[in-house]
DNA sequence: CTAGGGTTAG
């Protein structure tokens, strides 16, 4: 091609400009021209939204050489536009006759990288029909990478071993593409075969070991990439630094930002984030916020987001809001980890609010946001809401992924909805760890610990290690529904099969399952043996079985070292009083009194809440502050005929208080959740299930009104208490105890 | 003209 007259635009506003000289002159009809327009124009694309005029270009050329064609196809790849305009221009190459070169798959390949297999396949086959050296790391390299990225590690290898002069950008291709798919162990056996090891190899192990949560693991291959002699760049650094974040460990993050100094290594905005991240995670939030002031305050938000993620992870919303409101140019990200924030510290109205903020900066939300509020509906038990999140999804506004997925299962769980959680489940295409965890915990506590074992068997079947969180979920399972032998045949499993050592969730849940099954005396021998020291939850349990099974000594002991580790729950002393009250020892009970008003512990009253055109209605015992409270009271004078009428007696025997019967009953009758659920079958329509929270534990007269009432209105009834979740439907109660 | 990394979610 002759050298051109005219200029070389370096940008695409400075191409358009050139291509207007072009046009007044009359020169656009002149083939090299625009050839040479074309060719400077791809060079200045990075993002998609110019890739439409470079194609037009194309099309005004009367003579499309290979040359031309690959120019178009590199077009493509920088403006990273996909691969159907690629897949288009190939077609139109191979009808006009026009001969495809190594260039021609170089740039197909790696626009391809992530197309569906089938088409990949195809391009391969002409590839290899074209008779060319397909072997030559020009083509071969881009083939490693397009195949690795489907995850047809494989024919990466193929590709890769059939290749007789291999050069440095293939070993790393393969090795790169290895350490993407976990393949670990084979990226790091290639690593010591290459002849020779650079930095963008190590990167690639260290970044792979990273992800797998084998951080220790990322800062040895860090350390034996020094001590081999490579010197780290700014990307190995920032690899190394995200491991030293999960890790938390902060000598090794102090020892790694004096490296960068050490070594000059240049200080890029990535660099900067990856330092503010480490610090706040490592929990020197001082030094992030130092770094962030001295170079993070530009224009870019990427450090923003960073120190206010880090202050959010903290709690410290408050902080993160003040930073948030100094940014010129909030992102997705920047709202998305404030919107994280607030969930996480139960501000759901302010995370909310922020969401609503998100249109007025024209930013759309993504799969981040919506896994956010989904996470947040489910904490809610807010179903109508959740359900609105579900049709962004189905409006294709966001992409289905496995986490999304996740959340939708959850979320449903969450709200009593087995059935549709189960039909999300079955229906997703992608699962992993995470998915089948949260299908077995959702099942567990909505009360299928049958069923949930059985998804447990199946996920075991379709390859997938279980980790501790899926064992949390199986014993659980377990304890809800009482079944003593599965529980103790997966407690002893996941140490021998799959290598897990229990946490203090685990124990927790063994612990109940014994003694709710009775078995006290094992339960404490378990107590006494596990390795760490026994939580609340523990004595909890220990205590809530002493009342059923009658065990005043153990529950005296429980109690003592229950009310050591929290001092100021007023629970303990409750029920510690009414196992002293069940057991007629009437002036243990009244210490028990006399103890909490000495402490000045006061007992929490008890309320329930529903939520009603999202509005939300809270009620205590005997409430008359509600607006409707007329119509409330007929309701449960409703309830209360009705219950009779089928000769429901109310359970008046763990009443302690000195009054006869009849005011007994009507005190059981004004329990805060009767009198919301009364308010809810006013004020919901029919189909709608009736979901109410309470802050403590429902109580046995409770529980079986709601059976009943579940039954003789045909609704459905969710209760969440604060250890237990009821889904009460035609006169049944997923959650057969109640203590 | 090729190869590696990164803040937000279940």
């Amino acid at each position: 091609m002759p050298a051109s007259p005219w200029p070389t635009p370096r940008s695409v506003r400075q191409a358009s400009q050139l291509h207007a000289v072009l046009t007044t002159s009359g020169k656009i009809v002149h083939p090299p021209s625009t050839g040479h327009l074309l060719n400077s124009l791809t060079n200045c694309l990075s993002a998609p939204r110019h890739l439409g005029y470079a194609l037009s270009l194309f099309d005004r050329l009367p003579l499309h050489s290979t040359f031309i064609f690959d120019t178009a196809l590199r077009a493509c790849l920088r403006a990273s536009g996909g691969a159907d305009h690629p897949v288009l221009l190939f077609r139109r190459m191979r009808r006009g006759g026009v001969r495809a070169d190594a260039f021609t798959f170089h740039f197909l390949f790696r626009c391809c990288a992530r197309a569906r297999p089938r088409l990949c396949r195809m391009l391969h086959a002409a590839c290899l029909r074209t008779m060319l050296p397909s072997a030559g790391t020009l083509v071969a390299n881009p083939l490693i990478h397009m195949y690795a990225a489907l995850g047809f590690t494989d024919d990466a290898r193929r590709a890769f071993d059939e290749i007789p002069v291999k050069d440095a950008v293939a070993w790393t291709t393969m090795i790169g593409g290895l350490a993407k798919m976990g393949l670990l162990d084979e990226a790091r056996w290639l690593l010591v075969q290459a002849p020779e090891r650079n930095v963008v190899s190590w990167t690639s192990l260290i970044a792979g070991y990273s992800r797998a949560g084998r951080a220790a693991e990322a800062v040895d291959c860090f350390n034996s990439m020094l001590s081999d002699g490579v010197a780290p760049d700014e990307v190995a650094v920032v690899g190394v630094l995200s491991a030293c974040s999960r890790l938390k460990d902060l000598d090794l993050g102090r020892s790694l930002h004096f490296l960068i100094g050490e070594k000059r290594i240049n200080m890029s905005d990535n660099l900067v984030v990856a330092l503010i991240d480490m610090y706040a995670k490592c929990g020197d939030i001082a030094c992030a916020q130092g770094i962030f002031d001295a170079v993070g305050r530009g224009q870019k938000p990427q450090p923003w987001n960073a120190i206010i993620d880090g202050y959010c992870k903290l709690g410290l919303v408050d902080v993160a809001r003040s930073l948030f409101d100094q940014m010129d140019t909030p992102d997705v990200i920047t709202f998305n980890s404030m919107i994280t924030g607030y969930i996480h510290s139960g501000r759901l109205r302010d995370a909310l609010l922020l969401f609503m903020q998100m249109r007025r900066h024209n930013l759309r939300a993504d799969n981040f946001t919506v896994v956010s509020l989904l996470t947040a509906c489910a904490s809610l038990g807010a179903l109508p809401q959740g359900r609105a999140l579900l049709a962004s999804i189905e409006q294709r506004l966001v992409e289905e992924d496995v986490y999304l997925v996740t959340a939708l299962v959850d979320m449903y769980m969450k709200c009593g909805r087995v059935d549709e959680a189960t039909i999300v489940f079955q229906r997703m295409g992608e699962r992993d760890v995470h998915t089948w965890s949260a299908m077995i915990a959702g099942l567990a506590f909505n009360g299928m610990g049958k069923v949930a074992l059985e998804y447990f068997c199946q996920m075991k079947r379709d390859g997938f290690q279980p980790n501790s969180v899926t064992y949390i979920a199986v014993l659980t399972a377990c304890s809800h529904s009482c079944l003593l032998n599965e529980g103790r045949l997966h407690f002893n499993e996941m140490r021998s099969l799959h290598r897990i050592h229990p946490q203090i969730e685990h124990y927790g849940c063994m612990v109940d399952l014994l003694a709710r099954s009775g078995l006290l005396d094992e339960a404490m021998d378990l107590v006494q043996t596990m390795p760490m020291q026994p939580n609340a939850v523990i004595w909890g349990s220990i205590l809530s079985a002493c009342r059923v099974h009658k065990k005043i000594d153990l529950a005296r002991h429980a109690a003592e070292l229950l009310l050591k580790l929290e001092p100021d729950e007023d629970a303990v002393y409750v029920q510690l009083y009414n196992i002293y009250i069940d057991s007629r020892k009437w002036v243990d009970a009244s210490r028990i009194r006399m103890l909490m008003e000495e402490r000045g512990v006061k007992k929490t009253a008890g309320y329930s809440s529903i939520t009603v055109a999202r509005q939300v209605h809270k009620f205590v015992v005997n409430d008359q502050s509600h607006p409707w409270t007329f119509e409330i009271i007929a309701m449960m004078e409703e309830i209360a005929h009705r219950l009779k009428s089928v000769g429901y007696a109310p359970i008046t025997s763990k009443i302690t208080v000195d009054v006869d019967e009849e005011e007994k009953e009507q005190a059981l009758l004004a329990h805060s959740e009767k009198m919301t659920i009364a308010f809810g079958l006013i004020s919901l329509p029919p189909n709608l299930p009736i979901h109410i929270m309470k802050n403590l534990r429902v109580c046995e007269d409770c529980h079986s009104a709601i059976k009943l009432i579940s039954k003789l209105w045909k609704r459905e009834i969710i209760v969440r208490d604060r250890s237990r979740f009821h889904h009460f439907r035609d006169g049944t109660c997923s959650c057969n105890d109640f203590w």
